[in-house]
DNA sequence: CGCGCGTTTGATCCTCCTCAACGCTGGTGG
DNA sequence: CCACCAGCGTTGAGGAGGATCAAACGCGCG
């Protein structure tokens, strides 16, 4: 069953001290005094896949924190166009905006588990805690230097080169989080993957097929990918292909 | 003459009492005793046109405001190709990064102002006055609501499309600054505009031809527009033309 | 005046989109 | 337990939108 919304999901009251994710969490390195004043107002919310966590346009009352699991984030255009804004997983955040409403719609890949934060709680604690106001601006602007890369990429790549983009940027937070391996699990599908980079699932498809043809991937199902040949998906995402 | 890089440019001290761009920059809204701290980490640097602020690698030292002028953010890749990241005038500030280098380079379109921060200086006044990195903060989340316009954009827009949301978005500033207004002065090239959209220029110039025969635009020289049919250009830049 | 740069317009080409068919897989119900 | 079905992925054929190549024009400037 699948429950709509931020209505949705289960609650329960945030264990930081047990969270994994710490480490890269909007709540990294706090201090034993800071944590637990974090811990406080924060709120763990359990999604089924599927779910959707907030709707562009909904009033941005929370920001979130990915635990567990995948999240999708996207907006759509008025004729059902639609642009996936990225792929996140744990220790990614979602929800902060300059605006009063969220820019876009947040949906669980997975089954997920994300920490919730009301700003209006944090706005508080801001003010208490400077430290606390630097790292969240410092993922701000880590995900401004993000969005600057996939700009390039829907700018001025074409589509085996978006393709071996994502790939290679999959394998790349897939090396942060694991120990370095050549296999990456997608849990998106063809069309996440189109709404992502700009493109047709068809063609997203054509590229991985062409990839798996020259032998720089290998295709074991249609979500698990092996890379062969990290450096030449790196040259032909660089565009030196 | 033009100088070249951060060392080019005419260099002065903030007169920030007297600066006609305070509202919209760094230093909005701050108290009288936080406003000659700023100050005086704060140097003028005029800049003629052409001349770059700083190169993509760059050691990212500073921060910057545009007074005056215009400056375009591009980044390069490897083959030539160019991605123009934005386009900044009076108030938009420049520079920020989560890396230790620039992503992206800067270059004045027109004769320039900016007002320079050095990071470290910046940093030091961050402890002391925490509504400082609120500013700072808020600056930044409100460029990625831009970049997430603008990724959208460039995913899903044909090229019509593109171009009328430009030319759109080029007025809403307009007004935002100026006394609303029909006319819009572009002071980039169309190679600037088309780098922009993630197209030719020579697409961008059928576009704006396209315009003016639907007697959307006129354009009187080819840097200045007059937006005849809002309303259809919205249409138009949505999707629903 | 002539030159260079930026813009416009035209002709052709090619990449990617669209439409369509088929296969695979996992879930559901008979 | 198996048949069926829906959703997703792959592959193919054809077409359209934008890129590329090319030429001419206008304008500012030396």
């Amino acid at each position: 069953m699948v429950s709509i919304g931020v209505q949705g999901g289960v609650y329960r009251q945030a264990a930081c001290l047990q969270c994994p994710a710490r480490p890269r969490m909007l709540c990294a390195g706090m201090t034993n005094e800071l944590l637990p004043a974090l811990g406080s107002i924060a709120t763990d919310v359990r999604l089924d896949k599927g779910e959707t966590l907030f709707y562009e346009g909904d009033d941005a009352k929370y920001v979130y924190n990915v635990k567990k699991g995948y999240v999708r984030l996207s907006r759509l255009g008025v004729d059902g166009r639609r642009q996936v804004m990225g792929f996140l997983t744990v220790g990614d955040y979602m929800g902060h905006t300059g605006k009063s409403q969220y820019a876009i719609s947040a949906e669980a890949l997975t089954d997920a588990e994300v920490c919730r934060f009301s700003r209006s709680d944090l706005e508080s604690l801001l003010s208490q805690y400077p430290q606390l106001e630097r790292q969240f601006h410092h993922m701000t602007a880590g995900l401004l230097d993000d969005m600057l890369d996939l700009l390039f990429t829907l700018g001025r790549k074409n589509a085996i080169e978006r393709v071996a983009s994502f790939l290679d940027n999959a394998l790349d937070r897939q090396i942060q989080s694991d120990e370095p391996a050549t296999q990456i699990w997608l849990p998106m599908t063809r069309a996440d993957i189109a709404d992502f980079l700009g493109l047709t699932l068809e063609t997203v498809s054509r590229a991985f097929s062409r990839l798996r043809k020259e032998g720089i991937i290998d295709i074991e199902h249609a979500h698990t990918i092996h890379i062969l040949q990290r450096a030449r998906l790196i040259d032909i995402a660089s565009g030196d292909g």
